[in-house]
DNA sequence: CGATGCGTTGATAACTTTCAAATTTAGTGG
DNA sequence: CCACTAAATTTGAAAGTTATCAACGCATCG
């Protein structure tokens, strides 16, 4: 089974901490977001990641929890035998780094040049322990991701149809852009996730593409062209 | 892939409702309890299941946060083409429910007789509200959950040799009986759990039997013979 | 004792991976 | 801007793994 994603050894240039922001002068407007994304513009720093840098390792003390401003971000994990299993993708707006309490179990990249919002997490907990509606958001927060992971385990169960099928419904959903999906991953990306090969990925794509459920214009921008098919696919 | 549990539309007895218990009259200790587990037994209340009923079911209302008493739990969801998948298996001493915000997304259900202490949710967030500790604790538990359930994902891209490997050496973990494991679930509750057939986790175990790695005495009962050897497979 | 549920075993089919090669795309230097 | 090289993606053929279908054994329970 060995996918043998040639780990990447790439440029691993410090990333750059940008200037504290004060509230006001956030670039999103502060006010629509929930307690918990309020406290992280308020206490956070926003740190710039070329493509390909690691934001976090896995042996890291993961004191901190952290929002994607720009870009999009990979979490994963290298397995004993090489093969690599991707933990999510996450894009603007997403929160990632809450998945364990003391050590990463996860690393986490930029999949293209990204600006992520950082803040300590025993910030947060603290606040938590002052005001029950950032101690209950910061508990729903968690219970969200863990059903995000819990849909993963039912998409791991699936063929390899279903499973590219529910990652297109899934990216397509998460994107604004309606229909047209721009991938910010390789297919390596997007087989490491699936627990497929590149191969298979590829493949299915082709089939998916002769079925006119879908159409890949280019390999990183997918259109969905029959939902239905797809949906009757995902289950 | 159809795998077809028959839907357990056995008995639903009504759980019965036990007495509140003051503090002090626990079977266990308290006191070497973290904060979240002491709030339980001093908020929650003590349900008994029978065998194969239903604790709760995936559209409820997910107000409650479950710590297994005696007896052995299971979650799981029925896919849309009848296949189940199992979330997790659940022993004395471990905390389920807490994979949702506003529903579950789980089904759980008893699969020995069981008895369950239950606590509203919310109570456990105003507490946490006012104790940072609490919330700090209630943090790491979904935290560890979550990392869990991300191991599962793991598990699920490997071989079946590999996914069998670990489930048992993950059972013999958490029993205390060292080597030899007395399990409380049916092939079918591995497969679905594994996601596999029970036909492959049959064999599997055979042929583990065979590689002198474990001994199959019953059906029921499994005893690790060879620790290194399913170390190897499970990565 | 026959029915029933659970687990095991066997043969075959379906699916995915592996290995190899062709093709396209992207990046670089002239 | 074009040519060239390296990387990414696609495609093909063969091998390996797991699922499916079917049958059997074994225990439990009326």
């Amino acid at each position: 089974m060995l996918t043998q994603t040639a780990v990447h050894s790439e440029v691993s240039r410090r990333p750059t901490l940008m200037p504290r922001r004060g509230p006001g002068s956030t670039p999103e407007a502060t006010s629509s977001l929930s307690p918990i994304e309020h406290a992280m513009h308020l206490m956070g720093a926003t740190m710039s990641y070329p493509r390909n840098s690691e934001i976090f390792g896995e042996d890291e003390a993961a004191d901190y929890i952290y929002r994607v401003v720009t870009g999009t971000v990979r979490t994963y994990k290298i397995l004993s035998d090489g093969r690599r299993q991707i933990g999510g993708f996450y894009l603007p707006g997403d929160i990632f780094g809450l998945e364990c309490a003391d050590e990463h179990s996860l690393s986490a990249e930029a999949i293209t040049d990204a600006r992520v919002l950082v803040v300590k997490k025993s910030a947060l907990t603290t606040l938590a322990g002052h005001d029950a509606a950032v101690a209950q958001h910061l508990f729903a927060l968690t219970g969200r991701e863990l059903r995000r992971v819990q849909d993963r385990i039912l998409l791991l169960i699936k063929s390899a149809q279903e499973r590219v099928a529910s990652f297109l419904l899934e990216m397509a959903e998460r994107s604004p852009s309606g229909n047209a999906i721009e991938l910010p991953m390789s297919r390596q990306d997007i087989a490491d996730y699936l627990g497929l090969t590149i191969e298979t990925v590829s493949r299915t794509l082709t089939s998916l593409e002769s079925c006119a459920a879908i159409e890949v214009p280019t390999s990183r921008r997918i259109v969905l062209r029959n939902r239905s098919a797809l949906n009757r696919l995902h289950g």
